[in-house]
Formats: C-alpha cells, structure tokens, sequence
DNA sequence: CATGAATGAGTGTTCATTCAT
DNA sequence: CATGAATGAACACTCATTCAT
C-alpha cells in the first residue's frame, strides 16, 4: 500500500524485463521466429508470467512495437525540430538520417519497429498492423511535402516513395554487423546514393 | 517403352504440381512461414509425396530457390544483351528493370529468390546459401563496373550499394498486389527515384 | 508456504506416473520399440507433458535407468553385505541371487537396467551408456576376484564371462511370466546349472 | 519358355538378392531396426518388388527365418551325427559347439534365427513365432536326454536349461566383434563355464 | 503476481503398404 | 516382374495457451 509513484513496483519491474527481452529477441529473429519461451528464458521467468501481463504473444509484440513506435516518432520529432517547416527537402534528408540513426544507434525497440515487415496476410499479427501506420504515415506527409515543394520528384506515389525509401534504408542497415562495416558506412551510402532524388543533403 | 519424350510422366507433372504450390506460399510468407502440410494441400497431394520428390523440406526450399535463380539469371542475361558492355550505367539501369519486371511479372519463383533474406545465421536453410550468392555477385559486378565508369558514385562500397537497390527494389515490388498500382508504377518510382545517383534512364 | 514435506508435489506424482509407465513398457518392449505416445497414454497424460517433465525420449529412458540402476546396486550392496571380502566364491554366488531376485521381484525399474542390450552402435542412446557401464563393471571386479581366489575358471576373459552370466540370468528370468514358472524356479535354474564352474552355493 | 530347371529365373536371383540383404540387416539391426527400403536399397532394387516376391514385411523377416532355420538344423544334425544316441553329455556338448560355430562363421540367414528374440507380445511377427519353435524344441529334446542320463543336473525344467544355454551362447556370441577377441575365445569361455553342469568336453 | 504443470494442435519426418504402368 | 509414385498412420518434438495454486 501507499505506492510509491516514483518507484515501479515488482510487476512493472517483471513487464519491462519481459518486453526487454522480447524486443531484442524481435530485433534479431522476427516476430515468427521467436517463441515465447525464449523470451520467458531470457527473461529469467516462465512464460506464465507473459500471459498474465500481455495475454498473448500477439498483445506482447504488439507493445513492443508501440514502445519501439514511440521510440522512434520522439525520434524523428527531434530530428525535425530545427528544419523549419517551409523546408521540405531538409526535413526529408533529416528524416532519412534519423531513421538509420534509430536502427544503429536506438534500443531494440526502434529496430524492431523499423524492420517489422508489413504485415498483409499474416492474421496472427493483425492487432499491430494499425501501429505500423502511424510511422508510416508520418512518412508519407513528408514525402508529400517534399513533392509538393519540387525536392522530390512528383511522379511516383508518395506512399511508394516512402516504400522504396525504407526498403533501402532498411536494407543497408541489415547489413551494420557486418565485420568491417560501421553504422556510418551505412548512412553515407544512404544519403550518397539518393543525392540525386532528394538533392544535397543540407549539410553540403 | 517408346517413351513420348514430349508428354512429362505423371511424376514429373506431381513434382511440378509441388514446386508451384511450395512457390507460391514461399513468395508469400517466406520459409520459416510455409509448411509442408500446407504445400502439400495446395498441391492437391499429401505430405509423404514431398519426401519422395525432394526428401527433406530444405531441399524442396532449395529446388524451388534454384528454379527461380536460373529464371531471374536468364531474365538478367536477356536484359543485359542489347547493351554494350561499354556502357555500365546503361547496364544497371537494365538490370534494375529486369529486377522489377522478374518480380511482378514473372513466375512466383523469381519472385522467391529475389527477396529471400539472406540467410545469416539459420542453420537450416545451409543449403541454398551458395545459391543466392551466385545472383547477388552477378549484380556486385554490375555496380562495380558503374562506379568505374562514373555511373554510380564511387564513395560507398559496391556491396552496400547493391543491397540498398536490393533493399528499395524489392520494397516498392511487395506493394504490388494492392488495388490501384500496377506494376509499371512500381517500375517508374524506382527508376525515378534513383534516376539521380544512377544517371537518367537510357530511353529519356 | 509451509509446504508438506511428506506429500509429493502434483508435479512429482505426474513424473512418477510417466516413469512408471515408461519402466513397464520398456521392460517389456525395450527403447526402440516404445513410443511416447504409447507412455503417455498408459499414464494418462498427453505426450507434451514428457517434454514438460524430461525433455526428450532420450532423457526419459535415461531417467528410468537411473533409477532401476540405483536400485540394482542397492539390492546388489545389500546382498554381498554379509559375506566377507575374502569369500569371493560366495560373493559371486550372492551376486547371482541378487541379480535374479531384482529381476523377478523388484520394480520393473529394476528389470529394465538389467536386460537393457549394451547400446554399441545406436547413437541416439548415447546418454544412458555410461549409465550401464556402472553395473557392468561392478559385476567384472566380483567376477575377477572369483577368478584370482579359484573360484570361478581362471581362463576367460572376465568380461566374457560376465556376460555370459548376464545372458543366461537374464534369458532365464525374461521367461519368469509363463504359466506354471515361479521365480524361485528361475533362481534355482541358473543356480544349479552354474553350480559346476562358480561352485556350489554357500548355503549347501 | 523351356525353363532350365539349373539355372535360376531372372525373379528367383531377385528373391535370392532380397532375402541376403534382409538376412544381413536383420543380424545386425534386429526385425525392429530395419526398415524395407534400407533392405530394398542394399539389394538394388525398389521397395515396391518385396511385395511381389513376400507380400508383407513380416512375410520376408519369416523367409529368412525359414532359411536360417533350415541351416541352422542341417549345421546341428551335422555336429550330432558322430555321437550315438547313448551319450547325452557329449550331444549336448556337440550342440553347444555347433551353435557357437553357426553364429560366428556361417551365414547371417543363422546368426538371425538363433539370436531373434522370442517374439512374446509383438503381435506383428506372429507369422514366425511357430518356426522358431522346432529349433527351440529341438534343443529340449537334447537337454532332457542329458537330464535322464544324469550329465545334466535333472532338477530345473528342460526348457528353462535350454534357455539358459542360448542366453549365455548368444550374450558371449554377441561379443564377438569386440577388438582383440576371437570367436574360438568365446567358444572356449562357454565350453569352459559350462565345464561344470555339462560336464568336461567330450575332447578332453 | 508468478510459477509449475498440463494441454492440444501443429511441425518435419519415417515407413509399411498399395497400385497403375 | 519390377518400378515409380503416392498414401496415411505413426513418430519425436515444439509451442501458444490455460489454469490451479
């Protein structure tokens, strides 16, 4: 009784340690190649425990996803803030580097978040297909606005755009642990390879 | 006797029925997510029939890999024939398009073997790692011989970049069964998107 | 909290009801020919809860024949308690009672460890050989001392005679079922024929 | 047409290729271990033609029997023949030898019959159970003329004498293949274990 | 809150058996 | 006669899920 606000409690403490394990078991192996008993294990627990604070597997992965999702926007929000909205193509470039700045550098969360794969026919993870859109639509205005202000070529749909952006970007990023490759090879090639279509990058 | 050398035998045509269903439900939810069971019923068979044609599940995987890695091989060569090997930025731009068009309009084979992950550390699927390669160095040579030219840019590693095309080229592709794209969409943003790193297509 | 020491768990008499069925269809129909199917529905439980309680059928059965060799050698102790370390003719003679009781009158854990074939070539069974060697050698020191104080045919190998003394108690006891047959009929059986080479039983 | 009654039939060297691979799995693996297409295979030939020439598994693992049983009778009639009918001891001397010679140097169609367990409880090898039998019977009739001539002790059961004298035999039999020990070394541990009850070997 | 225990459907795989050719 | 092909039941094992304690 008289609970401490400030301090989490055993259960918080056991939930955290559970979406900790699950995120980085997420990262590596996706959402069907994890059992949950791998991550009961690598949580130090029984997978009774998972039941009683998520319910199910689906309801675990799918807050990971909203903890990684909200890792992320905050994220992206931070990399926005200095770019004035009238600025679109910068705010595009900011975007792209924040985003391969979450999958080498950010927590597990982001990562998993990022490279979730879309979700189209697979009806055991139907409950956080509404989660991914939010990112994804955040996306999607910027590559709107980028359009619309002649930085980024108006041809394509702006949904297929961002597509095409994060397969690349998530791509490249697969491949960070790679010995001899740092997480700054990646960016550069990034940003190198898509001058063209999104400009410069701000920076020179 | 006096066998007709142009009518497949009943097994040939069980062992076809097989490898199309086992593409089918690989290009759409990848190895880990097919069971033979479910290839088995598509096909219209049993699961025992499986093992008689192809012996394990692993090997049935990497059958129906090589099938679609002659395919795509094959679709590449014929794409890269009309231009001289002179030109390399003519050449990738070639090969981007045979990508695109092997994944939306070829059989569910080429459309497995280009999107297959690369298979780091699944022990199980050991045998068709050799497989992929061939069709991965195929394109590394290809982004080399452009950065040498001036084509592409030289600065990111060749590998990084082939993976990056990889990485876009195959995200804009999955998008391809939603209403209102069509494939010639998903062509022209890519193709637009890039045209700045890459040089302009060669038609325009 | 305040658990009953003296009552088993639910837990425990779940275990207990999985290696008692497995001991008994074991003993009867030996590794190769029982399959967990069968154990569990003879214990009245589905086969996931061996997995629960053993891991896998290896472990199961070496399970088993831990505790059918403990219990031997316990019986095995018990009979050579009384005869002196010098009479290693009744040593041995008591051995042989021993070996013959526990097969027709111990659990069948007992019968199980003792008519097990020595796993040469089977791999799968690799957990349990050392397991066996334990007996196996305990009966060479008893068979070798017999042999240094001339009790027993100083010619052959120790080991060969040991499982010559294996294979005829073990074949005279597997027959201890049929109709009109007792134990003791058994016991005198191998007894008497065995009278010549290990020398009359102590008693007379 | 015509057949030469000499020279066997194209389907009779087929069933002759059969059988000596299934005698030689059987002694190695037991009717349990083996399974048709390992046999099918080591012949050369297709699972499907076991079901021409014996109709069922069962029906072939019988044949081999049939045939090793035949051997094994022709090998004993051999081994009694110089012994009269008046001297009990020596026969069963004479047995004893000539059953240790079957197992370690004829064919496998005799290692299979004499080592086969006692089919008891294993409802699939019915068909067989009745030949073992003559073998078996053979054996009792031996052991009771030794009984009633005194070389045997008279007390136990003929028949459990009998299984006394296989279990030992086949157990030291069974380790023939041991590195460093010869078939002669078991031969002479069971002549020289045995000495007692069956008393000293007719030799010497 | 968390555990230990148990379930039942599912996985890949083996195998005796059947049958058209 | 023999093969190639296919079946269906069984096997060892995994896993998401449930629930009494």
């Amino acid at each position: 009784m008289q609970a401490d606000l400030r301090r989490p409690s055993k259960g918080d403490r056991t939930r955290r340690r559970l979406l900790d394990a699950a995120a980085a078991l997420l990262a590596r192996d996706g959402p069907a190649g994890v059992s949950l008993s791998g991550i009961a294990e690598a949580a130090g627990l029984q997978t009774g425990s998972i039941y009683f604070h998520f319910g199910s597997k689906d309801e675990l992965i799918a807050t990971v996803l909203e903890e990684g999702l909200r890792e992320s926007l905050r994220h992206l929000d931070d990399a926005l803030q200095p770019h004035p909205a009238g600025d679109a193509g910068a705010r595009l470039w900011a975007a792209v580097r924040a985003h391969l700045d979450a999958l080498v550098e950010l927590s597990d969360y982001a990562a998993v978040v990022l490279t979730m794969p879309e979700p189209d026919s697979d009806a055991s993870v139907a409950t956080y297909r509404s989660l991914m859109q939010r990112y994804r639509s955040r996306w999607t205005e910027l590559v709107e606005d980028a359009q619309r202000s002649g930085a980024v070529a108006a041809g394509p749909e702006a949904r297929l755009v961002r597509d095409l952006l994060f397969g690349a970007m998530n791509a490249v990023a697969g491949t960070r642990r790679r010995p001899g490759r740092t997480p700054a090879d990646c960016a550069a090639a990034v940003r190198e390879l898509l001058a063209g279509p999104l400009g410069p990058p701000p920076g020179g």
